[in-house]
DNA sequence: TTGTAGGCGTTATCAT
DNA sequence: ATGATAACGCCTACAA
């Protein structure tokens, strides 16, 4: 109902010019004690509050960050909770949107939340985004998180995803496995890149032989992955081990596991990635390469306020962080 | 690096007024084809956007929603797909901020969108919240959902809880279930309450006799649900059956059931709430209430805007939503 | 059809 | 120690 006080309403009330109100506000230097107080009081009483779209007009910095994600499952709400924390603790407020792995509805955020609204951005890639005409366009600064935008000249933070694929892999083989395949993701998507890297690498250091057929390219969609593994399965020379690069293709696959009749982990052995909670829900349990999400997301948030504060040039910046594998019944053969 | 381009640059380069290049940007009544021409040709030439600080500080709205949520759990972060899919097509860009069940955040989250920066707000209080006087201070539109707020007068969108318990607690009497426990969440919350009457309505239906100790308030997470079924089950008069208000309250309480070498659904049923996925996929699959969730976030959004744009008063306004319960195996008794 | 002036709320600069 | 003025980018009377 009644409007917000602003600074005049306080000037006017006490007689005094606007800048005098701005200064006492702000504790500065040159202000007598009495009319700081006074001023002080009144804004008080009128529960005055900045209005932070003329400062920000005024000042060019909106004090807030866009966060674009593809999604907000388990992992990435993890990771925007990261964001959060330290982007309140420095004074900016978050402002994230979905893009729902759609590479228009990405492009409308940005552009969105480029008018002026945003200091920069944090941003994960959508599954859909090939080409990063949108972000140049942008000419904001930028950090990108978990899913990198390769073509852009961009301080990151991610995943040691080639170490995830390696130490799932080598984990399966260490079990016994022979005939390992992976259910990789998009091709587009450098995430899924590293973690096959990774499995390849494995494979190569034990001197197995690469099955190019073993090699499964599949959207981040549980059905594809049961489609996926139903071919998989029924291929003359069998696979004995799967390694998904995310746990929602690792609950396809398993259910494709079930329903075949195989039995896990004798069969198959079975591991997946991001230690999502439902691996260790299911039975049998799904052994995961766990990443610390709310990390990766505190990382860039860090980067981020650093790189707006700093003047050198962070563009180069990566930060890695490391998997850790979680081993569960899947993959656990008890030989 | 080169600022982005403002009404002014168009104007001194056509060597015409603000004001003209305004009304051409915006197609307006009285501009000379010519002029207009020139102008948008220009304005796209130079890439211009317009400033919506600038805009949002004249008009006094920024188009924009504070969207204040508990957490981002399955539920949850669908609920803002709906919301965000309204609040685009409407024209408006939607803040979602991260209580993490904090009052203390809940407070300073709602504090800084106040600010200027949003139009109002779009809520669901959290678990910890018992007062609202932090609502009502911000003196702005606002629409509840799920979760809404007891003591204020704004209008709400929620998923009619009652219903919910009631059939799910039906479904579990009808199976042959004699003895059914609840493990109920806050007792500030509205939907535990409502659940929980639901329960007491079906009890009373069929003319069950309450047990005092057959109702558990617990908090929303696993380990106490464990921790609470527990002690339910080493009871003399030991429950055969419990409805847990959400899902992850059941996956406690399976856990218990069968460390306690029970069967399900045989031994002992259950009930979650919610259809999180998590529930087909747990050996045996669990009995979920689902709810709209997308529709839910959807019919949030459109009551808000109606809000804002509407001059009656909307502050009755509550819409419900009906819940549809998944029957899967663990309360499905061969009988 | 176009231009001028004032204002949205704030701060920075320059006087006083 | 305080005030006046201009500016941030835009729009809307009102005037020409």
């Amino acid at each position: 109902m009644n409007k917000p006080a602003t600074i005049k309403d306080i000037a006017k009330a006490l007689q005094i010019s606007t800048s005098t109100v701005s200064r006492a506000l702000r504790n500065a230097s040159d202000v007598s004690i009495e009319t700081r107080n006074a001023v002080q009081a009144l804004s008080e009483q009128l529960n005055y509050r900045p209005n932070k779209l003329a400062l920000s007009l005024q000042q060019k910095q909106t004090h807030t960050i866009g966060v674009i994600v593809p999604n907000l499952d388990y992992v990435m709400s993890n990771m925007v909770k990261g964001i959060d924390e330290v982007a309140l603790e420095a004074g900016y407020t978050v402002m994230v949107c979905q893009s729902n792995e759609s590479f228009g509805r990405e492009t409308i955020n940005a552009k969105r939340l480029a008018d002026s609204l945003v200091d920069g951005f944090i941003i994960s890639v959508s599954s859909e985004t090939k080409v990063y005409d949108h972000f140049k366009k942008l000419n904001a600064p930028m950090v990108f998180f978990d899913r990198l935008a390769k073509g852009i000249h961009a301080p990151g933070v991610r995943l040691d995803n080639f170490e995830g694929g390696f130490i799932a892999t080598e984990h399966l083989i260490e079990q016994g496995y022979k005939n390992i395949a992976i259910l990789a993701g998009p091709q587009n998507l450098s995430i899924s890149n590293h973690r096959l890297d990774g499995y390849l690498a494995a494979l190569k250091k034990y001197k197995r032989k690469v099955e190019e057929d073993n090699i499964i390219y599949c959207d981040f969609n549980q059905h594809y992955a049961f489609l996926a593994t139903e071919e998989l399965l029924s291929k003359k020379k069998r696979p004995d081990a799967i390694f998904t690069i995310s746990d929602r293709l690792a609950i396809g696959a398993m259910l494709a596991v079930k329903e075949k009749g195989l039995s896990m982990p004798d069969d198959i052995g079975l591991v997946g990635f991001n230690n999502d909670p439902v691996t260790s829900l299911v039975a049998p349990s799904i052994s995961s390469v766990d990443q610390p999400a709310f990390d990766i997301g505190k990382a860039a948030a860090k980067l981020f306020i650093e790189q707006l504060h700093n003047d050198g040039d962070m563009r180069d910046v990566e930060v890695v962080l490391k998997p850790k594998l979680i081993v569960r019944e899947s993959s656990l053969r008890r030989s």
